[in-house]
DNA sequence: AACTCGGGGTC
DNA sequence: GACCCAGAGTT
């Protein structure tokens, strides 16, 4: 077979966007956040903060984690003004447990941003969004599409693996992500706001990761994917590096009066800012512990925890003391959820039998 | 371009 | 256990 010499790209398909929409129109997701097809076609406009705070509370997180936290938020800052005006400690309180923390401290820098240099309202243009704190080549993108129907593709981890399934893409999707967004960027209907969330439905839906429903989706026609007979093949996994181990001691402190002692950890790395445990450094061996304090340690047992890149294990020691470290606060274990403790740190305080 | 940065749902 | 999720910021 001869191949022209007039084509620098292998010819790839590209997504049928009145097929894509046709399919939201009957099958959309119904979110706390999001304009219904139906009502978006009368003309009603999401609301930017609602969209943007969703969009931010997404990023790398299931809708199913994110639902408590934004029916929290808009309950607690009903506007980004309100949300600015908030102390960032008050904000850091209500993200704990969902992750990713740079996003919550983002968040209110953003917020802040959008009252001071934006008159209290976002940015309508994917370019000027885009230089907001948090908001990057995704969010930005989102945003304009979702709330002003910019003609711009939004690639997320749903599109990604989409399209690697359509374009039968060999490569890892990041060894071909100016393709993928040429292709998505071309489909771009002027409902670009359904159409961008036409795809993510369909990503997290019917094609899924470990399943592809082909039979019922509306790229089925000039999918290269499922042409191969294994769509699930698709995206070619990149290689991941192996996490590591990491050992530590926490150490609670219960007071005779029933608080626990706690402090925050530091400004910047891991879980900045956030409430912690006293304990040691995690370190890639088991050293013996180094009390902070004089007396009879108990052992409370071991707590494992994965973060991204590396796993944990703590051993976790109680005392009862009205001795307070350097630095810190006594906090009633009946309040806890006043706390900004990220998980781990509730599994250690679990531990010990508190919460 | 590679690395850092959480946590949970799901299989 | 492994995978991956409406990614961004830093180096």
């Amino acid at each position: 077979m001869v191949q022209s010499a007039s084509f620098d790209l292998p010819a790839s398909p590209i997504p049928d966007s009145g097929a894509v929409l046709d399919w939201y129109d009957r099958h959309a997701r119904i979110l706390p956040w999001r304009v219904p097809p139906q009502d978006r076609a009368r003309g009603i406009k999401p609301n930017p903060y609602h969209v943007w705070l969703s969009e931010i509370m997404l990023q790398q997180t299931t809708i199913a984690a994110v639902g408590k936290y934004f029916a929290a938020f808009t309950r607690l800052w009903p506007t980004v003004a309100d949300l600015a005006a908030a102390p960032l400690d008050d904000v850091l309180v209500q993200w704990a447990g969902l992750g990713y923390y740079a996003r919550a401290r983002n968040l209110h820098a953003c917020a802040n941003a959008v009252m001071e240099n934006h008159g209290g309202n976002f940015p309508q243009t994917a370019a000027r969004l885009r230089d907001l704190p948090g908001i990057g080549d995704y969010t930005s993108a989102a945003i304009a599409a979702i709330c002003h129907d910019e003609q711009v593709a939004v690639l997320d981890g749903n599109v990604d693996r989409v399209m690697a399934r359509f374009l039968a893409l060999p490569v890892p999707v990041r060894e071909e992500k100016a393709l993928i967004r040429a292709r998505v960027q071309e489909a771009v209907p002027e409902r670009a706001g359904d159409f961008a969330q036409a795809m993510m439905d369909l990503g997290a839906t019917i094609c899924a990761p470990r399943r592809a429903n082909c039979l019922v989706c509306p790229l089925e026609r000039d999918c290269q994917g499922t042409r191969t007979g294994n769509p699930l093949t698709f995206p070619v996994p990149a290689p991941k590096a192996e996490k590591p181990h990491r050992f530590g001691h926490a150490f609670v402190i219960r007071h005779p009066d029933g608080s626990v002692f706690l402090r925050q950890r530091g400004p910047k790395g891991l879980l900045a800012k956030m409430t912690e445990v006293p304990g040691t450094e995690w370190v890639g061996e088991e050293k013996d512990a180094n009390f902070p304090l004089k007396g009879q340690w108990k052992e409370a047992g071991l707590v494992t925890h994965t973060f991204t890149h590396f796993h944990l294990s703590l051993s976790v020691w109680s005392i009862q003391s009205d001795q307070a470290l350097d630095e810190g606060w006594w906090a009633c274990i009946d309040a806890l959820d006043n706390e900004a403790l990220p998980s781990v740190f509730r599994k250690v305080l679990k531990a010990a039998g508190l919460q």
